[in-house]
RNA sequence: GCCCGAGUGGCGGAAUGGUAGACGCAGAGGUCUCAAAAACCUCCGGUUGCAAGGCCGUGCCGGUUCGAGUCCGGCCUCGGGCACCA
């Protein structure tokens, strides 16, 4: 019988089904593992490059199993956001409707995969059952004074009608349209993530089994901080002017001051100034640029006319307004040290401001010998500070020799403090702890920490996700809805004109309603929630998905909680991951559970690629129309340029996994899939590498079809044979436990080709069994044809007996001066004087060492021996 | 600009400091066949040699070591993240 895969398969993902082999009671003690692999959009279609992602989840999942673990792996949907609601706009369909053909379609997908989810804790984010609790979550995070409503610059897409969270803005533009990003000021729902910036900045050290990339990125995000607000005196003002530097250390350098336009001093500043129109009117323009722009422009300032003292040198110093001074971060305004900051510098340069060194480099200087911290400069007699502490003995004045070309930064120990009063002579780290200790004695500033990460922006102008369930009344003012009124329903009658913003702002009965509070007529809130909010605790409720009374059980939770492997892509490295983080802190503070990380393994696979081909134009071409000569492609005469890229739809490469399964099977897809390249790279797609998988699986069959014949059989057990198997066992099984599934299947091939010798029933059985994971349907095919009750996914996985793996010879590779130059048989664990004599009697070693003078011998046991000579 | 990661045959890739290229694709030759497909067998880094073998070879330059794809220093190229965050 041949091999054929098309007929097999859909009987085992009948008989899977109907055995209901992967739900799981979750209240049933067991060695627990809860899998997850991160749900999907339901965008539509899958291709080979979506199914790497599930089918290395898969094949992880039936492992474990067949090592006895109770494995929960469950599957949902993160089923609002806007590709539904553009399909709405574009085909008039409802967004549901298209949600869930979608849903149905990709579920059918897994299954022609042979993908084992445990469907009966499946959850969509877009029903009611699921929103209700992202709604009550909402009200706990409100109570708390995590969930607020706050006016703020915020990033509008023009083309989405909607706002964004820092996060979805990449490069300026929308991360999901690609439009220019603008800035606008409006009054939007945030949630605090900013008030757990340390304890996520900190969690990251305990993430031992997250990939350090994902954990850089998230700290970079984060972006803390570490430095000292400082308070500048105006005279014109009746306050200080606060700013945050991570240098205090160079503050007798800072020689001008510059402030956000936004910053609300401004005003006063400017109150007096001769040319205040034209300055207001620099503002507004500032204002209204998207930060795109603002970059792009380069650096603007405008002085104002007014002076701050600064606090160490006492002199005055100008206060400037400057575009490139950010009045989200820090304190809105900065003291400018030109001499030691390259944006500074810059400003200086081009306005002509005063530049002053105050810290040189160590390498400058002679050190001394009685002190940590260098000495004199070079070449120059001891001064005292001119400003300096006259008590002090380590003031230092010092020069570069010509003017600064550029700032010098160095903030380590390679820089150190000059023309500094009481901080001259210290090295730079010495040196900001001895002044941020002055500053506080002063009670002028402290030291402070500060964070690059903003509020979370939640508000969507969108139809399609969670109403945010807030109520606005003109006697009680805002009001949130009462838990047991929850979920605030998502009206399914609207229209989709895809012209005037949200529908839901239109929807007459939704939007009115009546007051918690007074009882009186009141309006809704129309804003939608961000989908990332949906996604950011799903994770807790698929051990209990049809609870009406609470999110989750809490007993339950904590008991398969943390995520034990957590599989998804890279690009929810900051986003989802962070989120979810910030969540699972903000549900332990509840003491709803007992633990603040929610992914204990994180694991990203990485994209399939596949040649795309681009015009001249920039657009992607269909790959039917591509046609190669001389080894360029082109549409008919018009050149074309090829392009290794992610395999998506926009770029027209994708691979659809219907005709790969219907030639060669899912098997052949799955074994493919993941013999490719190590899972966690980039991996190109190539047709033609598929035969590859189709053929090993070919003969696999052929061995088992022969032997359910009867007639390819060998009564004795080659002892090659059992050894390979235990050393397949062992390498198979290493290697699935750290991801390298490629080379776990090239072992099996080895195993295979071995076997194909010297057949024995015993070793293929146990083919099968480590074969499952990565092609499951064909192995129970075979298992059943050889007359085996159950199935192998139900069977044990095998143990490998190490006794049973030791060669019996081994080869040691000879070298002379560590060249290659022969080698020799002896028998495993040889004595080294047995090996040495094989070595010296062999011929070929013989005429390299002959008349040489042996130096020494080096033995590596069961490896190789080298012989240095002279 | 700053911070990560990666460079190995025609291609995907393999190698706890110890025989570079496992396993597979493509290619060449062969078996079977009237023929083709499928399947199976052999070869397959470069160069030199009749052969045995030699020499060269893991992006480039240097170092450590008996021995370096692997460790260290300096570059180059590509990919990713961050980017006026003071």
């Amino acid at each position: 019988m041949q091999y054929r895969p098309t007929e097999i398969e859909p009987k085992w993902q009948q008989r899977w089904a109907e055995a209901r082999v992967s739900e799981i009671d979750v209240t049933a003690p067991g060695d627990k593992l809860y899998m997850l692999n991160m749900f999907p959009y339901p965008s539509g279609d899958l291709h080979v490059g979506h199914g790497r992602n599930y089918i290395l989840g898969d094949a992880l999942y039936r492992y474990f199993r067949m090592q006895g673990r109770a494995a929960l792996n469950p599957m949902g949907w993160d089923a609002f956001g806007l590709p539904a609601e553009n399909a709405a706009i574009k085909r008039s369909i409802h967004p549901r409707e298209w949600t869930l053909g979608n849903i149905a379609r990709m579920k059918k997908q897994f299954g022609r995969w042979g993908i084992l989810y445990d469907w009966s804790k499946e959850i969509a984010s877009c029903e009611p059952e699921y929103y209700k609790w992202n709604q009550w979550l909402f009200l706990q995070l409100y109570k708390r004074g995590l969930a607020y409503r706050g006016t703020a610059p915020v990033n509008w897409c023009p083309q989405d009608q909607t706002v964004l969270a820092n996060e979805q803005v990449i490069d300026g533009r929308c991360d999901r349209c690609g439009a220019l990003v603008e800035q606008r000021e409006l009054a939007q729902w945030f949630l605090k993530i900013t008030a757990y910036a340390d304890r996520l900045d900190a969690g990251l050290d305990k993430l031992e089994h997250w990939p350090e990339r994902v954990k850089l990125m998230q700290r970079n995000w984060i972006g803390r901080s570490l430095g000292a607000d400082v308070e500048f005196p105006v005279p014109i003002l009746d306050h200080p002017i606060r700013v945050f530097t991570t240098r205090p250390d160079t503050i007798y350098g800072a020689t001008f001051m510059v402030l956000a336009p936004e910053h609300p001093d401004v005003p006063a500043l400017i109150a007096d100034h001769p040319d205040r129109a034209a300055i207001e009117e620099w503002i507004t323009s500032i204002r209204n640029q998207s930060a795109l722009e603002r970059q792009e422009k380069g650096k603007e300032g405008r002085f104002t006319g007014k002076s701050a003292i600064n606090p160490f040198t006492e002199e005055e110093i100008p206060i400037w307004l400057g575009n490139f001074v950010l009045p989200q971060y820090g304190t809105g305004a900065i003291m400018s040290v030109p001499a030691h900051d390259e944006r500074d510098f810059e400003f200086a340069k081009q306005y002509g401001l005063p530049i002053r060194v105050v810290v040189a480099p160590a390498s400058q200087f002679i050190p001394r010998a009685d002190a940590g911290s260098p000495g004199i400069p070079a070449g120059s007699s001891p001064q005292r500070g001119a400003t300096g502490d006259p008590a002090s003995t380590r003031g230092i004045n010092w020069e570069p020799a010509a003017p600064l070309e550029a700032a010098f930064t160095f903030k380590d120990e390679q820089g150190v403090s000059v023309n500094s009063g009481a901080i001259s002579g210290l090295a730079v780290p010495k040196a900001i702890e001895r002044i941020i200790e002055i500053i506080e004695e002063r009670g002028i500033g402290k030291g402070t920490i500060r964070y690059r990460l903003r509020d979370w922006l939640i508000s969507r102008q969108r139809y399609w996700g969670t109403p945010i369930p807030m109520i606005y009344c003109d006697r009680c003012g805002l009001q949130p809805v009462p838990e047991d009124q929850l979920p605030v329903r998502l009206p399914l009658d609207v229209e989709f004109t895809g012209r005037e913003g949200n529908p839901l702002a239109k929807h007459a009965s939704f939007v009115n309603t009546t007051c918690p509070q007074c009882g009186g007529e009141a309006k809704r809130e129309t804003d939608t929630m961000d989908t990332f909010v949906d996604s950011s605790w799903y994770f807790l409720r698929f051990i209990t998905p049809r609870d009406d009374e609470k999110i989750f059980d809490s007993q339950l939770v904590d008991r398969w909680l943390p995520v034990d492997q957590y599989i998804g892509g890279i690009e929810h490295a900051i986003l989802h991951l962070l989120y979810a983080r910030f969540v699972t802190r903000t549900l332990f503070d509840m003491r709803l559970i007992a633990f603040e990380e929610p992914f204990a393994r994180l694991f990203n696979q990485g994209v399939i690629t596949k040649e795309g081909y681009k015009d001249a134009g920039g657009a992607w071409v269909v790959p039917a129309d591509v046609e190669w000569r001389d080894d360029k492609p082109y549409r008919g005469d018009e050149a074309l340029t090829a392009e290794m890229t992610k395999m998506s739809k926009s770029r027209l490469n994708v691979v659809p996994p219907d005709e790969l399964i219907e030639r060669y099977g899912a098997d052949t897809e799955r074994v493919y899939t993941l013999f490719i390249a190590p899972p966690e790279k980039e991996a190109a797609w190539s047709d033609e590498g598929v035969i590859g998988a189709y053929r090993f699986l070919g003969r696999v069959w052929n061995m088992g079809d022969q032997m359910a014949d009867g007639g390819w059989q060998t009564a004795e057990a080659d002892p090659r044979v059992v050894r390979k198997m235990h050393q397949t066992i062992d390498a198979v099984t290493s290697r699935i436990e750290r991801f390298e599934f490629n080379t776990a299947i090239s072992a099996l091939m080895e195993f295979s080709n071995v076997l194909a010798e010297a057949p024995s029933r015993e070793a293929y059985e146990t083919l099968l069994k480590l074969l499952h994971p990565f092609a499951p349907h064909v192995t129970e095919e075979l298992w059943e044809m050889l007359g085996n009750e159950g199935m192998v996914l139900t069977s044990q996985w095998p143990v490998a007996d190490r006794a049973l793996m030791e060669e019996e010879t081994v080869t040691i590779a000879v070298q002379v001066n560590g060249k290659l130059r022969g080698q020799v048989e002896v028998a495993a664990k040889a004595a080294e004087e047995t090996v040495m004599a094989a070595v010296f009697n062999n011929e070929r070693i013989k005429q390299w060492i002959a008349e040489k003078e042996i130096v020494k011998k080096i033995y590596v046991p069961n490896k190789l021996v080298n012989v240095v000579i002279r």
